[in-house]
DNA sequence: CGCGGCTTTGATGTTCATCAAGTAAAGTGG
DNA sequence: CCACTTTACTTGATGAACATCAAAGCCGCG
């Protein structure tokens, strides 16, 4: 029963892919076929991990749909999430092409399909094509910048300033929406601004009774936009 | 007066350069030649700037020699240091190539040579020269990869933590050794670790007390490397 | 319906920022 | 070279911010 689509086995519609765009711009209609066969669409459910820190890295990795965390665990067991983020602004990890091992983990907040390309043929594209190459240095470096800012943000506010940048950055960048579902729970919130749980949930009740945000479980409501604003620059 | 040295025009010592098995692996005569001549080479003093966030990006920056802070300052005027570098750890700025303008200042914290090529030329390389560009991702890659390193180390860790997370990279990872003077005030290390001053000043203290570190003024001598890993691991 | 995990709130103590005052050190001008 | 100014450093006292612990409510799932 399965509904008839556009390109029915689900292989090379990598021509009309709007990732083309973004990482894969600069290749001719062979070296895109190329990228076509070799690649691998996966498929993860929300809570399934995608990789773990010390997996080998064999493949270069694009978010196509849906939101994943970056994270990594330490020795007591608890996570640290490094970034939240969505397709075409998430290109693989950080470090593929200078390590063997992935350093952090990445696993899926909702369900996300993945494009995996093998890591040799990517190198391959870069130095056959220059061009390629120089518009991929330009995406990794973004994305590592946008890690590197929110890092930044967050170790320069105290508590509340964190959970206000945090919704902030859920409602502009993530959801492009005032109402929205919180992809995270609140101890996973805690584990992203490095403060306890307890006090994440205070602030949320802070901010509801002065009005900022509206919340029912994971459904967030900025009510307050202004204050919010303030709170994360007073922070 | 002037002391003789072995490329007395200071020009195209570039072929011995011992970064070029750094970030200008791959290239031929010729290719070094053309860096070579595009390059220019600027001394800064101590204390001075080498460019400030905003300024327009019109070169590839390489430390050759000395020592660098890179840093943001906000509204209020003071200052966030993101890191603190050597050369062979730093390769020019996180964002050169998906920014027209340095998002982050940076400032020379011991006398550095700074290598300056025009991004232009680097651009050239990289199109024509697929071995060069892939080690220069590479290259690049570790830089951010270690920024964001430590900015989750110290997001981590709390006062003391985060005080002897950064006299320990110091010791290891900038001066290699156990005593060193260092190379910023109490108030930088403040703006580096997001705490403030007096409280830097006092785990300073602190550790002094316990004999974990000798110190005088700006120089330190670590005494009890196991306890401050331990207060590192714990903290 | 009972169990376990997430959420919420309160109470308590620790950690940290801030303010203030004093000392040392380092630059500045005569 | 000394007096002067400025800046960095140091310590104590105080209150605010935050972590931790504990208990209770909620919700989803078997």
């Amino acid at each position: 029963m399965a509904t008839m689509t556009e390109t029915p086995k689900n292989k090379c519609n990598c021509i009309s892919c709007e990732l083309r765009n973004v990482a894969f711009t600069n290749l001719n209609e062979k070296d895109i076929s190329r990228i076509c066969e070799a690649r691998e669409e996966r498929h993860y459910a929300r809570g399934e991990i995608i990789h773990r820190e010390g997996d080998a890295i064999h493949d270069f990795k694009y978010l196509k749909h849906g939101l994943v965390k970056l994270y990594r665990v330490n020795s007591d067991g608890d996570e640290q999430i490094i970034t939240i983020t969505r397709p075409l602004e998430f290109v693989s990890n950080t470090n593929v092409f200078h390590e063997t091992h992935y350093r952090y983990s990445l696993s899926a907040l909702e369900d996300s399909d993945v494009c995996c390309i093998r890591l040799d043929l990517i190198r391959e594209l870069i130095e056959e094509n220059g061009k390629f190459a120089l518009n991929l240095i330009s995406v990794l470096s973004r994305t590592s910048q946008n890690i590197i800012a929110i890092g930044l943000e967050i170790r320069q506010r105290n508590l509340a300033g964190r959970i206000a940048y945090v919704l902030l950055y859920f409602a502009n960048e993530i959801f492009r929406s005032m109402i929205f579902d919180l992809p995270v729970s609140r101890k996973e919130i805690a584990d992203f601004i490095s403060m306890s749980p307890a006090n994440v949930i205070r602030t949320f009740s802070d901010f509801r009774r002065d009005g900022i945000i509206r919340s029912n479980g994971r459904t967030i409501e900025i009510t307050d936009m202004k204050k919010l604003e303030v709170i994360s620059r007073r922070g």
